[in-house]
DNA sequence: CTGTCGGCGCTCTGCCGACAA
DNA sequence: TTGTCGGCAGAGCGCCGACAG
């Protein structure tokens, strides 16, 4: 109790340290360069589902679907393979100008046939080789997403800003004044600066985003039941991107010829560069398709890995029409290729399948083998992660949770999506009685009913070991852009790493430490690796990191690794000492109340006066100011930050009371093959991943509301277990 | 005097002869399809030097010149040859959505190397051949461009329309009334409809477009400097289109990912289509490229004709920052390949030059053999419309001619642009005291010099030649839809084929009677041209039309040719004696006087009230009607189109006193190569274009005030000489 | 907590003739 | 003839708290 430190609420010892954001703020410098953010808006906005192969990767792609895609393409007879092995070189996020819609340029380049020699030989090449550049992006510590009501798009009013979204991404107000408020500027996905007055005022309070918002509602062409996503950078800098609803796709809003064109051309690519052996790009819009034609190379090994069969049962992720993820189950009633003239031997929704419980007329009746998950006891001889991956308890929410992952599986399914940080939206926990019911609580111990941790402690060493190894594995190796991207899961907040933690509720929640990583059987870039770990309340922590899951809001912060490697080495040299202290004086908490808030509690250093004191020139009323809290300003987020380099020096795995990294243990520790699809890889490591539930399960079996929909899973296993 | 009639002025014969309107109404009848006045409107907001490749011809297409163009293509070597020689299989027009910039996608196909030598045969193949019903299709009688003004753009007004601009493209208003005013409806160029409340009143009183024109400059960002195009077509379909400022394009106002992207991925299908012999697509956009890299066949042929070295002095046309064009003058100073090593053997800006009058920083040091014109004597040989076809007297304007053409060149640098009646802007033609100085005259000598006057009667019989000798040379030949273009002049006024033209002025404006030709060696198709004739004030003219260019104003009217062959020879066979009836009887007078106008001068049958009867209930005061002046209405337009067929049967060509064109001397010319770039291709061939200096210099000498520019030109004559 | 609404101030659009170039 | 302006009226944007779920 007395270690917990209520994220919900202002603690003494937050304010009485301003200057520790200071001393921080050299962790914080060119860790994060400006395009770094675009790319976490970018997944953010590209929605659940979405996930992008990893450059330097292998992947299978599948000219059928591409083609399935591009109506208008002739039916030529291009002579082209059912499935083609690329390389993935280059992955370029785009948004397309005046939607917004964001769109990936995949180049690819057609592997060779002693492609497939290698990896029977265990050579990593297939996972991918990515520059360590890449390593210096990170991910964002704070963003929520907010599926816009009729209010939010009237012309009669602004944007009604969901409370915590506000208090966590918004630099905090002065909220001893009558009204404050404060200017905030968000550059969107093409960095065009949108500025908008934001203020709390009404009665009861709410947060509100006044003069600007409509602008940006018309220029954005938003409507109701469009998605708004703030997010907050390390750097204070404030993104914001748009995540329109599904039937908007189908309209011709917005030009199509651009995207339509793009696809027609490619194709004609693809046929010179199979021949040539040259690269083609290919443009991929996650939003507006509905099956991926790019797979990673190991999903789809691991899909053939599967026998299904008639009469077998599987899940499958959708996206549903507010932008949430739901799963559905269905029977495989066959299996026959969808075009066996043109595409023989084709995977391509090889899988006749009968939905349970939606009506089949909206879903197609054929799905690829990748698509879908098992759910019965499936006899799969890729067993990578199969060994020891077993979910031990689903934590609180273990009643509740929707989508039960049975043992020995349910981690395959989650290959595409480990990489980011989920978006989601009105996604509640379940298990609290009144989501806010606490009101500025400072370290009880009632608060731990509403923030998941992590358990920590107990699986302090099996991280470590997976750790280091990873470390080791990942040794001129490198990653790919997309590992830092995350998935934010709209009204649900997670807190990475505050220095002092709250008592583990549950074990789930380290799944949350695993979103900087490789999909599939990609070789995780630990420099990289996004995590949060799990501490003990009030506890100093050293190499770790929490995640912290608390009750309904649209508000997610995270954290991310940006740490060079050099860092890793001293922190865990000894050299921690002023992080350590940092850490201790910097807890970060949230705060619950309905009432005033603390500004501080919200600010960190690249989030104070000195980016927003400037502001109140655009308030129309003279009531805002900027809170006088600078000194206090500068903790938070700073802090999180440096103990978000502690967590990536975890590898994002939540450290249990008993966590004792050893130093450099396992440094030496080799690592004989990544590729070698075999349950006992890493059999140090594997099970003790999966003999947690991830946190996200919990997350998952949380009633939701009318508004706020089922979206988050733990999806981020798999990657870890594969470093 | 007596002959003459001011086509600013209303006469007595034009109120006194309503029914003529109407009897020539099966001759506008079924000859436009609704698709046609996009083409118009696509030329129109494309500006004045834009042409488009006739479908079914022959064209040199310049990859090395696409590439250029295509900023972020690789240099990846693809092994493309400098000129690919293709046949237009197919030319569409499109506009962008969202900036509604007009691009064109030409379909190209590969040819053979046998089309050499059918070309050394005599074939006409090269020409192209065209279906029937592109015939059908016919150009624009009323329309107008206007650069906007301050005021038209700002929100605190509406916009200023020119008074002739109303009077001739709008509906008539009751100006009995005091506030008369009517809804309008236009389409764009997407086929959207654009509605304004059109408005006579202000004192004094005025044209406006009010409620509805703000709308429009919002969503088509219109800005001041931009231009609006009216354009009201045969059946009383009104349609506007956009040309922008010339700044603009420069500018990332509009996305240019798609168009990029489009030319980007049109290399690789360049690249397959040779080696395939299949078609390929190229995206052009005439407003972004400085340019053309598909030039036609026979131009092409013509500038290797030209024996081009150091020292030699050429003119070139730019269009100028306000969409007008002028034409600069400049030395040879060197012959040299851009890119030898990648391009070896390629002409694409070959020459190396230097300006005379304007700042070289701005215009490249290189231009392509085709995009210039020799402007010294050249030792050219071919006499095609040399014979007779000279300059005889320059006119009004001739000592103010800014471009002096000498004789024996000055055809072919005409070649490109001939096919389209252009829509330039603030074009004055000089020698007139007050442009609008003589009010409400009706046949006054005095008018006469406010209009040009092609030199008449004494040529028909020359004319009947050269157009019996065109018609059959034409034969299967056809012709392409770029024929009907024309180009509009902003501020200046055409009006083809009053019956009673006036006294000839200068035999300059003949030019104007060439527009419906082909480009380069096509051979033209005479059913469609589109040509005016120049006649005497009052005398019944037989196959002949006449072109009147009036002082300033926003306003051409055009007629175009849409009769069939049938008609064609029935006419020529003496059975034309209707024809020459409606062309007495209804005399095109256009009104110059500041007062009331007679709306009835401004009216054919198709922009009666039976189009326009329902449109006053948007009439917020209701207080429009329509005159009561159908039958004058149906005049003008109509017996426009009947005269303006006869002179499609002249090829356009004004008549001078000596022009006598051979009878199919060049058909039979044997064309040994085509490929061999060599100065006398075409020995016999070649000189003749260049023996004639091009009738439209004369109103290029018309000084320009600040707001007319110069633009106009005789650009017409290459094609005809070349059936 | 937050979505929606009534109230209402105020900006800005947009129509008008006056005036001048 | 037409570009620009002052005057002015009205629409509707957008800020506010009051409710209620």
């Amino acid at each position: 109790m007395a270690g917990l430190i209520d994220l919900n609420s202002t603690t003494e010892e937050e304010e009485e340290t301003p200057s520790s954001g200071s001393s921080s703020n050299s962790f914080g410098s060119n860790a994060l360069i400006s395009g770094s953010v675009c790319l976490e808006l970018w997944n953010a906005c590209a929605g659940p589902l979405i996930s992008l192969p990893k450059k330097g990767s292998v992947v299978v792609y599948l000219p059928q679907g591409h083609l399935e895609q591009v109506s208008d393409f002739p039916s030529s007879a291009y002579d082209l393979p059912a499935h083609l092995f690329c390389r993935v070189v280059d992955v370029k996020l785009h948004a397309e100008t005046g939607s917004d819609e964001v769109y990936a340029q995949v180049s690819l380049v057609p592997e060779s046939e002693e492609f497939e020699h290698k990896l029977g030989e265990g050579e990593t090449d297939a996972d991918g080789e990515e520059d360590a550049e890449a390593s210096e992006k990170s991910t964002t510590p704070h963003m929520f997403c907010k599926t816009l009501t009729a209010s939010d798009t009237s012309t009669h009013g602004g944007f009604s800003v969901p409370r915590r979204a506000a208090e966590d991404c918004f630099p905090p107000l002065d909220y001893s004044q009558q009204r404050p408020s404060q200017e905030l500027v968000a550059k969107d996905l093409h960095g065009l600066e949108w500025r908008f007055r934001h203020i709390y005022r009404g009665q009861p309070r709410r947060h509100l985003l006044t003069t600007g918002w409509s602008a940006f509602v018309n220029k954005k062409k938003l409507v109701s039941g469009d998605a708004v996503l703030f997010l907050r950078g390390e750097d204070g800098e404030l993104r914001l991107g748009v995540r329109r609803a599904a039937q908007v796709k189908a309209s011709a809003t917005y030009p199509p010829p651009c995207s339509q064109h793009l696809n027609y051309n490619t194709i004609t690519e693809v046929v010179d560069a199979i021949s040539m052996k040259t690269g083609f790009n290919v443009y991929y819009n996650p939003r507006a398709s509905s099956s991926e034609f790019i797979i990673p190379f190991r999903k789809f090994l691991r899909s053939l890995g599967y026998s299904f069969c008639a009469g077998m049962r599987f899940k499958m992720r959708f996206e549903t029409e507010d932008a949430a993820e739901r799963r559905y189950t269905g029977l495989v009633t066959g299996t026959s290729e969808l075009d066996p003239l043109r595409w023989p031997g084709s995977k391509w929704k090889c899988l006749v399948v009968r939905w349970d419980d939606i009506d089949t007329s909206k879903q197609h009746g054929r799905v690829s083998p990748w698509e879908i998950e098992p759910s019965g006891s499936v006899s799969s001889s890729s067993g990578l992660m199969a060994s020891g991956l077993k979910r031990s308890r689903m934590g609180l929410s273990a009643e509740k949770q929707e989508f039960p992952v049975p043992n020995g599986v349910g981690t395959s399914d989650f290959g595409e999506s480990l990489r980011f940080q989920k978006v989601l939206q009105g996604q509640e926990i379940s298990g609290f009685d009144t989501p806010f019911g606490s009101i500025g609580g400072q370290n009880h111990p009632s608060e731990s009913r509403r923030v998941f941790h992590g358990s920590i402690g107990s699986r302090g060493h099996d991280l470590r070991n997976s750790l280091v190894n990873s470390e080791i594995a990942s040794k001129g190796i490198g990653f790919g852009e997309s590992f830092r991207f995350q998935k934010v899961l709209q009204g649900q907040e997670i807190f990475p790493s505050p220095p002092y933690g709250r008592a583990p509720a549950t074990t789930e929640a380290r799944e949350y430490g695993c979103p900087g990583i490789f999909d599939g059987f990609q070789v995780p870039n630990f420099r990289n690796g996004w995590s949060t770990m799990m501490q003990s309340n009030n506890t100093p922590v050293h190499r770790s990191a929490s995640v912290q899951v608390s009750s309904p809001s649209s508000v997610l912060m995270f954290q991310q690794a940006m740490n060079p490697v050099a860092e890793f080495n001293s922190v865990y040299n000894g050299h921690n000492q002023e992080e350590q202290r940092i850490l201790q004086r910097t807890p970060y908490v949230s705060e619950s109340d309905g009432r005033k808030q603390t500004p501080s509690s919200f600010c960190d250093r690249n989030f104070s006066r000195e980016d927003y004191g400037g502001m109140n020139s655009f308030n129309q009323h003279g009531t805002s100011r900027s809170p006088h809290s600078s000194q206090s300003a500068l903790r938070g987020g700073q802090d999180m930050v440096t103990s978000c380099k502690s967590s990536c020096r975890l590898f994002g795995f939540s450290l249990s009371e008993e966590t004792h990294v050893p130093n450099k243990v396992d440094n030496s520790t080799p690592i004989t093959s990544t590729l070698n699809p075999g349950a006992s890889l890493f059999p140090n490591v594997e099970p003790r991943f999966h003999s947690k539930p991830p946190l996200m399960s919990a997350a998952v079996g949380i009633p939701c509301t009318k508004e706020w929909a089922f979206d988050w899973r733990g999806e981020r296993m798999e990657s870890c277990l594969q470093g």
